[in-house]
DNA sequence: TACATACCAGGTACGGTGTACGCAATAGCG
DNA sequence: CGCTATTGCGTACACCGTACCTGGTATGTA
């Protein structure tokens, strides 16, 4: 019963003592360097210290165990969602479109974010720092805090759930070793296979149609996003402030 | 070269040799029944051999790998977001809508199974089956087959990525073996140390006035569910059935 | 200044993992 | 009746997370 079981109430640096070798940015960006580099899973605690120059078993000294690296990966980019300098914009929709741009630009740049941070709960200063500018767009518009919450969290949902679809196929190619071509050519024969026994209409529309007006990624994601905020606004609109999204209870 | 390199196109049964003793729908079923009672961690391919009652490498007959194993979890549970019987609703949205609420009951009996699918690419029968079908309800709107997949690709990106964060936090219980009291202790002494510098309002306007009128996930769901396809539903209205949503190139 | 204390570094070891490889047994075809 | 493709599976290897322990070091206290 120390009170210090949580990472982020931990202190870096106790009062007496050797000072450590390192700090936990430095931990942090060196996983993320991996993570970067070689995937997720070339992540291992002797990989880490091998990388920080370090033990494997002092790696214990800075963090309790591999969950713990995971969750200083995590909270150190969500960091970057938020550029210090600039100032959300005014209206709510736009600011809260303009986090979900730099959410998918920057786990697209560590496409091992999304999978990892979808599975554990946000508890880190970042993240906090993170909620409580979402929260803060949606301020003045006379919504509870549990109708922001759950405003914030449709769009999130969103947001994470269409980036690890469209990371899905190439972050599967790359686990599999294979080549693009040899993934389609798979898939395709297979698809083909269940056209040819005539129960999907829709499936031979597509590999016949598909592709002709190719829809990009961006333009995809915009599509999804613009339409949740435009149905959020609606229904914004249609209260006339008296009563919230989904307020129940 | 053999073109069997894929697992949906590999017969089960080949013409030669001893028959296998049992099927990959029984290896299927054993794995989904281990994941259910003791999480997707529990998995090996020693576990499973024996839940099977064969020996650990017989298994690399059935499947080239554990990554197979999960491609025959997932799929195979996939099959659940589709009851044979019903017949969809007319309404495109209330098709949408129904094949959302099944595949968030399905993914709830099966918490691992969320994560699990949205990083992998769906190739099997029955993650056919599901797009098919969630594309056959498009039909007759007058759009594009990319306008389709655009949209049923936000609809799902929204499923699955509310389901996630829905589990993140009690798999995040489960997989460290806190109770939700300690949890909610130290994570909220760490909020509480934030907000004493005065620079989160919203997250200390959180901790005063949440859950008084607390919203269901239930409910939660539904709102951003709902928003997303009233969204939709306005923009396919908006165009008079010339021009779709997010077409490009 | 001397010492006790609290912390750091990291080697060793253990029980677990996925799976490459090889060999014996078997079922179906010619 | 073999021939051969295929199954079942034991062994072995490299790697994993981490419990435990020893030894060195910087700091607070007397």
């Amino acid at each position: 019963m120390t009170g210090h079981e949580n990472l982020w109430m931990r202190p870096e640096r106790p009062a007496r003592g050797p000072r450590p070798s390192f700090s936990r940015a430095a931990l942090a960006q060196a996983a993320i360097r991996i993570a970067d580099a070689e995937g997720l899973e070339a992540i291992s605690m002797r990989r880490l210290a091998a990388e920080l120059g370090a033990g494997t078993m002092s790696l214990y000294r800075y963090v309790t165990g591999k969950d713990e690296v995971f969750d200083l990966m995590v909270d150190t980019t969500v960091g970057e969602y938020l550029p210090e300098d600039r100032r959300p914009p005014d209206d709510w929709a736009d600011g809260l479109r303009l986090l979900a741009w730099q959410v998918r630009r920057t786990t697209l740049r560590h496409p091992w974010l999304a999978p990892l941070a979808a599975g554990r709960p946000q508890t880190g200063p970042n993240s906090a720092r993170l909620l409580e500018t979402a929260l803060g767009m949606l301020d003045g518009l006379g919504l509870s805090i549990d109708e922001m919450l759950t405003l914030v969290g449709a769009v999130f949902a969103y947001v994470n759930g269409y980036i690890q679809s469209e990371l899905a196929e190439v972050e599967g190619l790359r686990r599999t070793g294979l080549t693009l071509a040899q993934r389609l050519a798979g898939h395709l024969s297979y698809i083909q296979s269940l056209i040819a026994t005539g129960n999907y209409p829709m499936l031979e529309r597509m590999t016949k149609e598909a592709g002709r007006e190719y829809t990009a990624a961006d333009d995809r994601f915009a599509y999804g996003l613009d339409r949740l905020l435009d149905g959020i606004a609606a229904s914004l609109r249609a209260r006339g402030g008296s009563e919230g999204p989904a307020s129940s209870r």
